[in-house]
DNA sequence: CTATAGACCTGACGGC
DNA sequence: TGCCGTCAGGTCTATA
């Protein structure tokens, strides 16, 4: 499931392989992948452009093409973006970008819930996005000013991208165990050193995930084909039937919104 | 405002 | 072996 570091990760490793190539074509093989414009259209506008830059927003990853257009790509659950040469055999395989080296990027999906578009304002898509967690405007004030608007369990709080963009389940769970704090908590409710502890914990889990360059739980790869670390170093994140790595308690497991969520009961107390 | 359910999808897994 | 129901979770939409 790829989050922010896994979709940081990607656009890093991506980057010196398609940068300065131009896109020849796309082929595509489920055409509801495409958001905006019509698949003809979009078909049509890719081909020949340039890639000029790759940026990233929340869990988007934006590539910039010459001639101010954006194609915005969502792995969503089950996404993920392969290089040249791909494994024999790959499967699920939901469109080819083409470049102009004989190489391309294989746009693999075993679910389709991923999608892109190709916009001249990226802001269309990426607009009512909450802030970047990592970077310097993302201050405790901000966090804190944003939770307080909502009385809602705080572990749905984090995952509302327009409250803070990047964070989904995995990393939701990990940073509140390390913030101590119980994942039904209602967000309006934290208390200044809780806050604190949460804004902290939020870019110290993204970091490691990056660092470890992302986590592969279920259907995340790189885009060379190999997985990322972050999942050995979880503490809770999907660690069933296993035991607080603080105090040994048995990690448990509860539904928050709809949403499976692992947490520790000693650590993490709901007073 | 918050909450819930369904939709989108398919592989994996447990039960029989 | 094989069929069937359930689950997974990012995001959007509809409804209470």
């Amino acid at each position: 499931m790829p989050e922010l570091p896994e979709v940081e990760t990607i656009k890093n490793e991506l980057t010196p392989h398609i940068i300065g190539r131009t896109i020849t074509g796309i082929d595509l093989f489920w055409e509801r992948t495409v958001r905006q414009p019509s698949a003809s259209e979009f078909r049509e506008r890719i081909a020949g452009k340039k890639i000029v830059g790759l940026g990233r927003r929340g869990k988007y990853l934006l590539v910039q093409l010459s001639g101010g257009d954006t194609l915005i790509i969502h792995l969503r659950m089950t996404g993920s973006l392969w290089q040249t040469p791909p494994p024999e055999g790959l499967k699920f395989v939901r469109a080819i970008i083409n470049l102009d080296n004989k190489t391309s990027i294989y746009f693999r999906d075993p679910r389709k819930f991923g999608k892109m578009w190709l916009v001249a304002d990226a802001d269309c898509v990426t607009g009512e996005l909450g802030p970047e967690p990592l970077l310097p405007a993302f201050t405790l004030e901000i966090l804190s000013s944003r939770l307080k608007r909502h009385h809602i369990p705080i572990k749905a709080a984090l995952l509302d991208q327009g409250i803070v963009a990047g964070v989904g389940n995995m990393y939701a769970d990990e940073a509140l165990f390390v913030a101590k704090i119980h994942p039904t908590r209602p967000a309006d409710s934290l208390t200044s050193s809780e806050m604190k502890r949460l804004h902290a914990a939020i870019s110290q889990v993204l970091l490691a995930g990056i660092g470890n360059k992302g986590a592969s739980i279920e259907n995340y790869y790189r885009p060379d084909g190999s997985k990322g670390t972050a999942h050995t170093e979880f503490k809770v994140a999907h660690q069933r039937d296993a035991l607080c790595p603080r105090c040994g308690t048995p990690i448990e497991y509860i539904k928050v919104r709809g949403r499976g969520t692992y947490f520790c009961p000693k650590c993490q107390k709901l007073k």
